[in-house]
DNA sequence: AACGATAACTGATCAATGATCACTTATCGT
DNA sequence: ACGATAAGTGATCATTGATCAGTTATCGTT
């Protein structure tokens, strides 16, 4: 009936002022929404962020957004990644800095523990909750503690009547994670917390006594 | 200037056919609501049930949701409120079942796992996800934890070089969180678990072994 | 120096969500 | 029978993540 096929479209566009990239300068737009985002994650928390305060503070449109990171999810996702690629340096790193099979584990701990604290909304979004992406996510390094315990218990460090190295690894990453996820989730003045270093120096006494073999 | 003050407001409404409770049964009403925002959490998670969906199987608009709970989260506070009663009465059970103090502890970490599996959603909700409301959901518990740990350390039962009783138990307690909240977070096939029961069973002997004061 | 392909970006808009508002119906004690 | 009120409804709002059609600036080519 009507000839008009599309929308008049008399809309005013305003773009000159704002801070637009060069040509094939998409990757700093990448980069910069990530610092963004992950400093407003921090101040506010994942779930109080929306896109358009990301787009705000990186100084583009919300829409922008959507050109960089096809959804909210995949901003977090890749956060994550960058995060558990740290992680697993430091742990890779613990080989060098530790002095026996006994001062990796204790090593470890420490590591891990301060790990979840520096990055709480990349730990929380990884461990903390279901989602139905990204499961794999922080398993390398599941598998990385479970030959480490399994050569520790071949030295003859570790207990062997507790079960298999893949269980007594699983035990021992649900212990590390078990302080790590409270410390995230009910963080101080909520929850009457001890001291952070003392926790997890008793939580590594505990948990290296009740693993090691020899008394 | 116009003398039309109020809307014509020419809607068309149908409650004859709905399940309309009779008068001052409103109760009944609110135990339905929990019964179904229940259900629907466990069948489809928190995060993917809407207000929609809860009212929709309980027979009722949307709308009238609101006349009972004020909000979502206040549902779901309840539902954590309830669920908390019973893990409170199963570990004050435990005090008759437990033959002597090492089988208290035995059983509390089984116990708790086992309601954290029961309950996914309350636990997640009471203990992996920071909300401002609530934060003392939980925490007479610990109290009772602390104060278990303490007795068994007068008793000479628990070791007391690692440090105060309150220091113990919340690393006790993070121990057991830890496992429980893996399993919630990334259950199987996500991640390859071991049993449970025997997760749990190592668990306790890690734990116990550590803690313990003989040898 | 004009051009045109295209990277970079925008405003309007959508569907879904939790929540509110003005209003209607059924019930029960009097 | 009747009116107070518990119980419930449909329309509507603001906010959210996301999509779409259209605009502007940039840069290599000519």
């Amino acid at each position: 009936m009507a000839p008009a096929k599309t929308k008049p479209s008399a809309r005013t566009y305003t773009i000159s002022l704002t801070n637009r990239k060069p040509r094939g300068s998409g990757h700093e737009r990448l980069a910069e929404i990530l610092v963004a985002a992950k400093e407003l994650f921090l101040e506010q928390g994942v779930e109080n962020v929306t896109t358009r305060k990301i787009a705000e503070r990186v100084g583009i449109s919300q829409t922008a957004l959507f050109t960089y990171y096809s959804s909210k999810d995949k901003i977090l996702a890749r956060l994550i990644q960058d995060a558990f690629a740290e992680l697993g340096r430091m742990v890779a790193g613990l080989g060098a800095e530790a002095a026996d099979t006994r001062d990796w584990f204790r090593r470890c701990v420490a590591g891990y523990v301060r790990f979840g604290l520096k990055y709480p909304n990349e730990y929380r979004l990884a461990f903390m909750v279901m989602r139905p992406w990204q499961g794999a996510i922080g398993f390398p390094l599941f598998l990385e503690l479970e030959k480490r315990v399994a050569e520790a218990m071949e030295e003859g460090v570790l207990r062997r009547d507790l079960g298999s190295p893949r269980l007594v690894a699983q035990t021992l990453w649900a212990s590390m994670h078990g302080l790590t996820s409270l410390l995230i989730a009910r963080p101080r003045p909520r929850f009457p917390w001890e001291d952070v270093e003392d926790l997890v120096r008793t939580q590594t006494e505990m948990l290296l006594t009740g693993l090691l073999a020899e008394r």
